[in-house]
This record gives C-alpha cells, sequence and structure tokens, in this order.
DNA sequence: GATGAATGAGGATTCATTCAT
DNA sequence: TATGAATGAATCCTCATTCAT
C-alpha cells in the first residue's frame, strides 16, 4: 500500500497494475536512502519523536522528495520494519522457523537469541521500530507489521516443540516470547561488553526456562 | 527534587508561621488536581503525545498555573511518578521488600506479581510512564526514577533469596526481573477477562522459572 | 462552536458554562483584530487563496495567537460572517424584514438593493464569503451561514408579499432573489461611478421585474 | 493563445512534411486526454482546489507530460473554456445568435435557457471554470475568457432584439444576463428532479421578464 | 515526447513555555 | 496566585513547476 511497496515490486514480473510505474533506477535508490536515513533518526531520537523533515534532511534530499515515495511518516516505519524482516528471513533462513524437535531446547533458544540479538545490534532501528506510539491498552496496530510478523515466526517455531498444546496457548507463548525478547534486548543494548554478554546469557535463561516444561520431552 | 517541592519550597523563607501552612494545603490541592489530570491524560494518549495545555486544560486550570507547580512536562511525569511509588509502598508494605525466605518461591512472586497488576489496572498511568520518550540504548534517565526506585525494590527483595550471588549479579537479575514484568504487564493490558488471566498465569510462570534456579533451597 | 463565538458572549449573563472563560479586553480586541485582517485578507486573495498565516501577519500576530481564538481558518470565516450579519441588522433595522403590503413593490425593493450594496461597498468582505470555496452541487454547507441568513431574511420579508404562495415556493423564490443579489452585486462591485449606478438600477429592474407578477395586488 | 496550440506549433519548422502530421495528432490526443482529465479534476474540486498533479493522475501521465502541453495550470482551465465555447457553438449552432424578431420572447428565452442548461449538465466543468478564482472587483481577468465569450454571444443575441437601445447599454444588459445565468445555474446544479425543474422555471421567468420591458413589441 | 524525480517555499496547525495583568 | 494571551519554531504535508534521463 505504501508507495515503497509498489516499488519493491519488479516490475513486469508481478501482476500488471494500472500504470507500469516503471520505477527508475534512481528512485529505488532514493528510497534506500530515504529508509536508511529514517533508521537512522529513528533510532536516535524513537519513533514518535523523529519528524519527516530530520529524514529528508538526513537524507539529503527536500521534504517533497520524501513524500514522492512515502505517503507518511508511518509508511516509512512500515516499509523500513518489512525490509528488515525480509533481511532477518535472507540472513538467518530457518532460525525462527521450525526446529527438529531432537535438537536440545537450551540449543534453540541461545542460538535464535543470539541471532537475533546480533541482527539487532547490526540494525539498532529494529528496536525503536517495536517501541512505536503505544499507547497502553493497544499494541500499535498496522504499525506492528513488525511485532505481528515476529510473533507468528515464532509461533511456527514454538508449534512443533509444543505438539500438544492447544493453538491459543502456543500463540500466547509466542506472544509471551517476544515480549520477552524485547524486554532482554532493551537490556541487552543498554550495556556493553562484559556486562552485555552477561545479559544475553540471563535472556536465554529467561527464555529457556519459561519454555523447558511446555516442550514435550 | 521533584518540581512541585521546589515550588512550594521557595516561599518558606519570606512569609511568617501561619500563612505557608494554608498556601501549601492549597497549593498541595493543585499539585494533587494537576497530577491526576496528567495521569489521566498520559494514560490517555502516552507521555510523549500529552500536551501540557492538554494537562491544564483536563485539571480545570490555565497552561500558566501549570507552569507555576511544575517547570515542565517532564517534572510533572517525575513526581507523579514518584507518588506512585510512595503509594505503592504505602499500600502493599512489604510486598516488594525482603520476604521470610521459608516461604516458597512461587508464593512470593505469585503474591508480587498480583499485587503488582492490580496496582496497575488501579493506576494505569504507571504503564504509561514506563513507556516514556525512550530511545533504545538510553534507559530514559532522569525520567525513569520509576523504573530506578523499582528496580531498587526488587533488588532488595531478592538479596536474601540469593544469599550466596554477588550483588552485581542480584542487580542484574533484578533489572531483569522488572523488565520482564513489565514485558508481561503489557500483555496483561492487552487483553481482557480470562485471556488477560491467562497471561498473568503466564507472567507468574516466567518470573517463578527463572528464578527458581536462582534461589537457595 | 468557534472560539470567538464563546468569546461573544457576554460573561456572566449568558448561561453558566463549563469554565467562566473570563475573556479579557485584551483578547476582545485581538479577535477583532483578526476579524479584520481577516477581513482584509479574504477580500484581497478570496476566501480559498487565503493563508492564516497571512491573516496573522496581517494582525500583526504570530500563528499561535490566532489559533488561540480561532479553531481553522472555517471559524474565522463563520464568525466574520455572523458579525457581518449581525452588524447588518443593526444598522438597517427593518431593511430585509417584512413590510407594509401596502409599499409599492419598486421602492420596497429599491430600498433594500440601496441599503444591501451601500453595505457591501463599506464591507467588500461580505461578497468574498460568499464565494466560498464552492464545489458545483454544493452549496457550501456551514460555509454559508451568511448564505442561509441571507435567504431565511429575504424569506420572511416576502413572505408578507405572497400571502397565497405555498411556502416551498416562497422559499426558491426567496432563494432565487439571493443568487440574483449576488449576481448583480458582483457587477456593480466591478463597476465605478456612472456604471456602477447603471447596474444597481439594472439590479433592482431585475428583482422588481421578477417579483412583480407574483405579488398580491 | 492557448498553450496547447503554442506547443504543437514549434515543432513545424524543424521536421519534414509528413511528420508533424502524426507527432500532431499524437498531441491532440494528449491534448484531449489531459483536457478530459482536467475537466473531471475541475468538476469534483474545483478550479481553485485542483493540483496539476492530480489532473496529470487523472489523465494517466505524468506531470512532466502535463507541462509540455501546457505552461501552467491556468492554461488548461484557459484551453478548456475554449473548447466548450467552440462546442457550444457547434452543438447549437444560433441559439445565442441573432435571432427573428418576430419570434415571442418567452420562446427565445426559454429555448436559451433549456439548450444552457443542458449543456451544462452535460459539461458540468463548464460552471467550475466559471467559479474561478474570483476576486470580488476583478471579474477574472484572462481566466475568463469564457465569460467574455458568453457575454459577446448574449450581446449579439440581444442586439435585434433591442434595435433602439444605445451599445452600452445593451453590453450592460448582456452582462447581467449572463449574471443571471450563473446565478440560476448554480441553484439548478444544486438540485434534482421537480426541484430543480423548478428552479429552471423561474430562472426562464427571471430571464422572460427582465428582457420583455426592453423588447420593442 | 515522455517519464519519474526533485524541488522548496508555503499551507494549516500544535505545543512547551513565558508574560502581563 | 491565577489567568488568558502570546510566542514562534516545529510539525506534517502539498503543490506548481523544473530537470535529467
Amino acid at each position: 500500500m505504501s508507495g515503497a511497496e509498489a516499488a519493491t515490486a519488479e516490475d513486469g514480473q508481478a501482476a500488471p497494475q494500472e500504470r507500469p510505474r516503471r520505477r527508475q533506477a534512481r528512485g529505488e535508490r532514493r528510497i534506500a536512502q530515504l529508509l536508511e536515513a529514517a533508521a537512522s533518526v529513528f533510532t536516535t531520537t524513537g519513533y514518535t519523536a523523529a519528524s519527516t523533515n530530520a529524514i529528508a534532511r538526513e537524507a539529503g534530499v527536500s521534504p517533497g522528495t520524501l513524500y514522492q515515495f512515502f505517503p507518511n511518516k508511518e509508511a516509512i516505519a512500515i516499509e523500513l520494519g518489512s525490509r528488515l524482516m525480509h533481511e532477518m528471513r535472507e540472513t538467518y533462513g530457518e532460525v525462527l522457523t521450525p526446529v527438529d524437535p531432537a535438537t536440545p531446547l537450551e540449543q534453540v533458544v541461545g542460538a535464535a537469541v543470539d541471532r537475533f540479538i546480533d541482527f539487532n545490534c547490526r540494525h539498532p532501528v529494529f528496536f525503536a521500530l517495536m517501541h512505536g506510539p503505544d499507547i497502553p491498552g493497544r499494541i500499535a496496530e498496522e504499525h506492528d507489521a513488525l511485532h505481528a510478523t515476529l510473533v507468528t515466526r515464532v509461533e511456527s517455531m514454538l508449534t512443533p516443540l509444543l505438539p500438544d498444546t492447544p493453538a491459543p496457548e502456543v500463540s500466547r507463548t509466542a506472544q509471551m516470547c517476544v515480549g520477552l525478547y524485547k524486554a532482554g534486548l532493551e537490556l541487552v543494548l543498554a550495556h556493553e561488553g562484559a556486562e552485555r554478554e552477561a545479559y544475553v546469557r540471563e535472556l536465554k535463561n529467561v527464555l529457556h526456562r519459561y519454555l523447558d516444561p511446555l516442550v514435550v520431552d
């Protein structure tokens, strides 16, 4: 729905749209540039406080240019999130997808956390995007395609581990895991060096111990 | 430290003895009124999006009056947080303070979570204040006296349970617990009825299982 | 509904509102000043092209000040229109109100047109306001309280002249008269001196001849 | 005069004989396409609020293309108006041209109004164009070639009916008639069905009664 | 000729904060 | 004290127009 989304579609291959909309290479570059700038600004100031003008400035273009590619601030966040998820899949492949039930849980959790943390350290926006303009009872609707996707992926990772658990409960567990992830991530990012390592270990412990009694032996 | 305190303190020097009393009384009422309004607005819109004008309007006073008691928006949040912590102590007394090592952990965690959740449901601002204008690596410095206090309290609750654990590790565990609390709380608040209950149970499980291997039997 | 409307209410006399809202004299002056500026800008550029910033600048205040008194551009136009109608009533009293059926129609029309034109020359905004952001089939809803009021007044002026005519037809005739007024006014304002006088005469003729066959002898 | 003409004229010098033909043909199609789109947008949003980008989008071309044929927004309106007048002449031929003095005025007026209204209903832009970005005393100069042309035509229609009237007065009467037309049209378009019919009748009455005393019997 | 990209001043509106009364 | 007035930079976003390809 975002301008950028249309942009991502490789021309000619996708279903024919109203107008071919043959995006030029320059535009594609601009979009990347804008998303990079947005990532930087979101990371620095948080999503809510980030201004579209600031993003444009950081990208070295005029505000108007930004709006040629994105209809509004939220669309930028959404596209950014979607690209992050995409890259996550690309990079880690099966990380968060169904695992061999034989693998020890500790190892599954350890690997997942490691890779997740690693990814976040290389893409600090990720965190900023997950803390959108949240109002308590309202887990940021469309804004959080990111959150939703994450939950879905964790869900499909958990399913084979919890074969006898009813779906709604798996879903709840997945929600919980993502929440714990986020909480741990916050602490990890807030520290450095050995301390950071320690928090990573703790996070693994939390998840491992939480899930251990649930998995089928 | 709080803006309100600073404001009320100023007149203690110039005025005679009985005057300050009444002035302070009126001032206290105003402050309470303003904090109540602020709580309402923060809850509805979140801290960042809340405007001081909106708070003043909600309190039924002019913006000028608000600034007579608080130097800025942050000061309101800080004072609000400090009062919340105070009330928490008043209400639950020993909840989060050292416990009899004989009490089963499950019970300790269960009681703490129940009361904490209960407190949050009666004071929804609490949540809003914990999700201030956070920037990833920077756990909202002065803003989060709230967070800091909470951590301290959890720390002192954990100490007797972890007698052989070095202080820094206890501190880390406390940080972790508070983080997990927050994560769980978010999910709890986002649901209602039976689903909410289920999330409360999950949160208890998380904490219990996390701490269980750490406590001395 | 507009901020200014609330302002116009003389305090203490009207029903007690939420808060007394004791508007200060300065504010009242500001409102007058802003409306004057708005009148000037609307007259020069037309309603649609007028910018709130331009109005503020013309009034010698900051944009923020304007928005302290009016929630948006439309509210300014509405308040301006309402004040114009008010002044019209004040100035001309019975102009557009029921007339003695004995008065010759020519004289009735002549007087009404003269006063109307006169009023418009002294308040050129009037015309600008009647040409709001019209889209063909949509005679500018609330915007045109002005138009509506005018029609109502003309209606009540026509009623005694057309005693045997059904109400809907009177209403239609009134609409028509106002439309003709506006059309004539445009031509009158577009000319000067003798030419203007000639157009005034023509307008009178139009109306007189249109209504003549309708009135009861 | 029109931007389109200027654009198409340019290439006549450089190219050989047959090339221009096809180029012009394609250009003509583009222009027609653009004008159609402009008509649609003007009708929907009004002239002032219409954006050239919106017109280009509606036409399915890029903004750049639009500006290859028209130097600016106004030029589009002008060309559109001129084509409308042209079509009016084509379609109704003698409608607004000199009439047989023997024809009863009522019939002349009736036919003219009917055809005019009919034309407007089939070309709703017409109305939008006549309500351009008018400023009171300034009957939209160049913009209103439309208005001017209309006046001229009405003038030439009136001349034989008012043989003894001095030219300037005829001109004034023509201006007046066009103004009344516009006023009536607005009301007609604002209603539907029987109500619309009623307004059409009223408009005819207005014009008939206005002109009746002026024509030579 | 056609496209999409780029512009940048300008639009309405908000808001934390200060000031005069 | 308390009020309403005042500020002005900043917000998001639009648009007529020009440019490079």
